[in-house]
DNA sequence: CCGTTTAGAATACGAGTGTATCCCAAAAGC
DNA sequence: GCTTTTGGGATACACTCGTATTCTAAACGG
């Protein structure tokens, strides 16, 4: 008898519209309105899907994840460990129109989960199951002789999470830096991975 | 023959009324009226001393910059390289309440700085600052022969400001992780100086 | 002490906000 | 093909926003 949709591809096209405008001008043009103007619709439709403004926000977030978790898994594991690493954290970093509109994303959530807890809980639980996956790949590399024996995986795990974050938003707001930082994440790797190791 | 009061200072009062609103409630809920408010004013008296909001922002801006300039002058610059390092990264890390203010501020303004380009420079020139600071640092532990030879001081300074505001803005989210990160820091201090260095 | 200048409060205005409600058209089951 | 359910557009409402304007009272120079 009704008239039917697919509700969560609905979702996900409104969610994927708000994230335009959302990495295109700042979260503070991001209103029921806009993000309907984005998605070609008009607000109303927008209000069927979510409920409230709070809810729509929560949906973009956990949309961003899953989006930031894809690109992670694309990423080719094979090769030296320096590389490896390498290659997942620019795969985050914003160094084409895409990273830097997810970067920016990721950014302001990052802000509004530093005073709104359920924001955080989210970005904690993305990082748990990086660092999770960076610190098997680096018991990996270590139990087969391939890095410095002394490192603790998930220390190391940690840092390089920090490395990528920072020069993640340094590169936002910084973008003429770009190949100065890189040589920086360079130096960062060689020096947590201990230099010239790997290739023995 | 006019009613004279200390601009500058009257400045300085809104300016640190807005910081602790926007520390306390976000970007989002800072307004002309809310700052007024915060400052115990009417926005009338606001609109005398900023005749815009973007006005008020930037010098909000100014001020996190000046706050955050003071503190890493505040510390103390006697001791092994590896333990003054951690002590410049621990002024900026969100540690207490005061230093946790200080870093919602700083990142609120780091996404809008990845907008709009105005206040992105601001950042830019701060980074700069402290970059040349730290590269000066190394640059004399270099000599001294206290930290590794083969050091690029540049690159290990963006590589600790990296390492800095990625900390900084995960423990915004996340301070439960605190200890965790604080190894982190350590690790990623070792790792870029050199193990055991500094105490030859 | 008076006239002038400014601080600062109050108010007004148009625009945009989130949300609630209403209405119509389209689709599916009988 | 009619009825019923729903998608989705339109509208309404109360509120906040940034900014412009207006007003009063206070402080200084003559």
């Amino acid at each position: 008898m009704p008239k039917v949709v697919d509700r969560a591809q609905q979702r996900r096209d409104i969610g994927a519209a708000l994230l335009r405008l959302l990495a295109r001008e700042g979260l503070e043009e991001v209103s029921v309105r806009t993000v309907a103007a984005e998605a070609g619709r008009s607000a109303g439709a927008v209000q069927k899907y979510f409920s409230s403004k709070d809810e729509l926000l929560r949906f973009a977030l956990d949309l961003t994840g899953e989006r930031a978790t894809e690109r992670l898994l694309r990423v080719d594991p094979a090769g030296p460990t320096k590389d490896v690493l390498r290659r997942y954290v620019e795969a985050t970093l914003p160094l084409d129109e895409d990273r830097r509109a997810e970067a920016v994303v990721w950014a302001a959530f990052a802000v509004r989960g530093a005073l709104r807890a359920d924001f955080g809980a989210v970005l904690a639980e993305v990082d748990r199951e990086v660092r999770g996956h960076l610190a098997e790949l680096l018991g990996a590399a270590l139990a087969a002789g391939r890095i410095r024996q002394d490192l603790d995986p998930f220390a190391v795990a940690d840092a390089l999470i920090a490395v990528s974050d920072g020069l993640s938003v340094r590169l936002l707001y910084n973008p003429d830096d770009q190949a100065v930082l890189l040589t920086a994440l360079d130096t960062a790797l060689t020096a947590l991975l201990g230099a010239g190791t790997d290739e023995l």
